[in-house]
DNA sequence: TTTTAACAAGATTAAATTATCTGATTAATT
DNA sequence: AATTAATCAGATAATTTAATCTTGTTAAAA
């Protein structure tokens, strides 16, 4: 099996995701966003927690808490997901797995990867929650009737 | 923690690579891959194994046996050696990790990772092994005096 | 023919990741 | 004031991945 982003990570960059979609006076509990994305409840609050840690994520205790963004969403990127909780090395390490990989001793691909790397990158850094908001609310809509 | 491909895929691309820049007429045995890749030896013994079974590299028993390309390099691309090993998965599940991301049900970045992936796949696709032979024994001689 | 150096195969161990459980605290609502 | 629905924190369990060990088989070389 291959991943990009731990599970960690692709179930935070969903819940955070989902925030965006939320009115902005509200909070979603950690069983709501279970339920909407079918994720494990107890592992997405634990994750939203660290999150909270951050300040990306806020959160409320008590009868009708939960969690809600830190930020507005025009203020938030996906890549501050990412370095929060997988951190970069995604971005610096070598794709081959080879120690040192560095212009100065390139792995057979690392000029190819190199380009990609950036544009994913890129992918994570040049937008913003709220330029996201349409695609997301029709995502997650169609998880649960589908 | 973010991975491309799983150790696993690592080692065996590694190793691959690293029969690809010996002479036509030898083998390399476990014990010579595992010093000069630093990788542990009953691990890329298990997974070259595997990938003997699938005609990738053919391997001899018994003193001076070891491992060898299964065809010429210049017929051998590293996406059989992912593919054999990790699988497609990576190509085909969205980075996000939402489920049936689609054209039809598309995530966030779906189109932006479509290209990237699909650039990515041609980096393992369309050059052969023997086209990575220069840049391949130049980065394993760095390996060890590094 | 004996020794030696290798792969082959299966079992086991170790480590990391993913997931769950339990109890404590908090705060709104009844 | 009591109830309820949350987060929070720490422990534990389950699963997957990574690494190692053990024993057997093979074949070249001494």
């Amino acid at each position: 099996m291959t991943v990009i982003f731990s599970k960690k990570c692709e179930y935070g960059l969903q819940a955070v995701l989902y925030l965006s979609t939320i009115e902005e006076d509200r909070t979603a509990s950690a069983d709501e966003i279970s339920r909407k994305l079918n994720i494990p409840k107890e592992f997405v609050s634990k994750i939203l927690q660290s999150l909270a840690l951050k300040k990306i994520v806020g959160s409320k205790k008590g009868n009708s808490g939960g969690f809600f963004l830190g930020r507005p969403a025009s203020q938030i990127k996906l890549i501050e997901i990412v370095e929060a909780i997988d951190g970069l090395s995604l971005f610096h390490n070598c794709v081959l797995g080879f120690p040192d990989c560095s212009p100065d001793s390139p792995c057979p691909v690392h000029n190819k990867w190199g380009k990609l790397r950036q544009d994913a990158y890129d992918m994570l850094t040049k937008e913003t929650l709220d330029q996201f908001r349409k695609k997301s609310i029709a995502k997650i809509k169609k998880i649960n009737n589908s």
